[in-house]
DNA sequence: GCATATTAGTTAGATATCTAATAAATGACG
DNA sequence: CGTCATTTATTAGATATCTAACTAATATGC
């Protein structure tokens, strides 16, 4: 089995019919094929990029789910729970379980704050630590994977289109009538 | 509160210290910050996507899970299981709860194939169909939102980085050594 | 200085997705 | 025509994520 041709089964089907969706004319006139449209494609490039790294990181036993968090850590450690969550871009209860799972896996240490009790001080173990130098690289490498054939310029203005995106849905504030 | 101020608690944290890393050269010379990596930009930038979807499709009781489905059915009535799985691009498995929620919901309904009795052919229920012209119609806005102050130009740019990035990855056959 | 509000983290429970293993029907072929 | 392979769907169990409700510690304001 092959780790790519296996999870979706794009059989290719020979379109027995066609689409039984009359043109009604319902308000929408223009209709272009979901599989087409951009949620889809951002859909699944994100998941071909998140399988990537998984594919990767996994034999090493560490998850997407830590991946965020340890690539923080990698940067500043000893970072607060709350700091990770808003780094990482993850709410706080996503936190709690990847740090629990990570301190399983002795990745890191849990140490309450000595000025504010409240708080949790995560600290990366030795072996935490060397993961960096190991499991970093995969960064590079799929980003590299991801952007072949692309030129300077063309990741340039990928990167800004992206930005631009998110920040036109992050200022969406639709309420349901 | 707010559905957009809520999630990810940004904090803004004043850097109280800078990244404890040091540059101590271990291979790649470059470091960047996590979260401007494309792997982040992308994930954020679909989950926002995602969300927007989301707040307007949840007051009909329907979740993105079966957003992907709904819209391949609204294609195409009566398709079988593996057919859906592979253009709502799922496994089968996911199909297989999605349906189970969606016949709860009576939105679709579940015939067995008379030449195949292996095939299991999903049927839209008139409440399923009318949820076309309700609901589809938040796919178009969603896409407007996100791609505001685009022109058609880069549009159509953003297409086909994202459909390059993803091909580029799709061709990605990873061995761990 | 105490009552109340805010902040940090946790628990509980839901959703969406996956992989691996299984069951049942059909197809292929000696 | 009977065994073996393939296809279709399902179950079982894991992971990653979320929201809502809670607890404990700290900060604030009269």
């Amino acid at each position: 089995m092959d780790a790519n041709a296996r999870a979706t089964i794009l059989k290719d089907s020979p379109k027995t019919s066609p689409p039984s969706t009359p043109p009604d004319g319902t308000g929408e006139a223009f209709h272009f094929k979901p599989g087409l449209s951009i949620g889809y494609l951002l859909r699944d490039c994100y998941r071909s990029f998140s399988r990537a790294l998984e594919v990767r990181i996994k034999p090493y036993g560490v998850g997407v789910g830590q991946w965020f968090f340890l690539r923080e850590l990698w940067e500043e450690d000893g970072l607060t729970q709350g700091d990770l969550s808003s780094r990482a871009r993850m709410t706080a209860p996503t936190t709690v379980v990847a740090i629990r799972r990570m301190v399983v896996d002795g990745l890191v240490l849990r140490k309450p704050d000595d000025q504010d009790r409240r708080k949790v001080r995560i600290h990366l173990t030795g072996k935490g630590r060397r993961f960096r130098d190991e499991l970093l690289p995969f960064a590079f490498e799929v980003n590299k994977v991801a952007t072949e054939g692309f030129s300077e310029e063309e990741i340039r203005q990928f990167r800004s289109f992206v930005d631009r995106m998110k920040k036109n849905l992050s200022r969406d504030r639709y309420r349901s009538p």
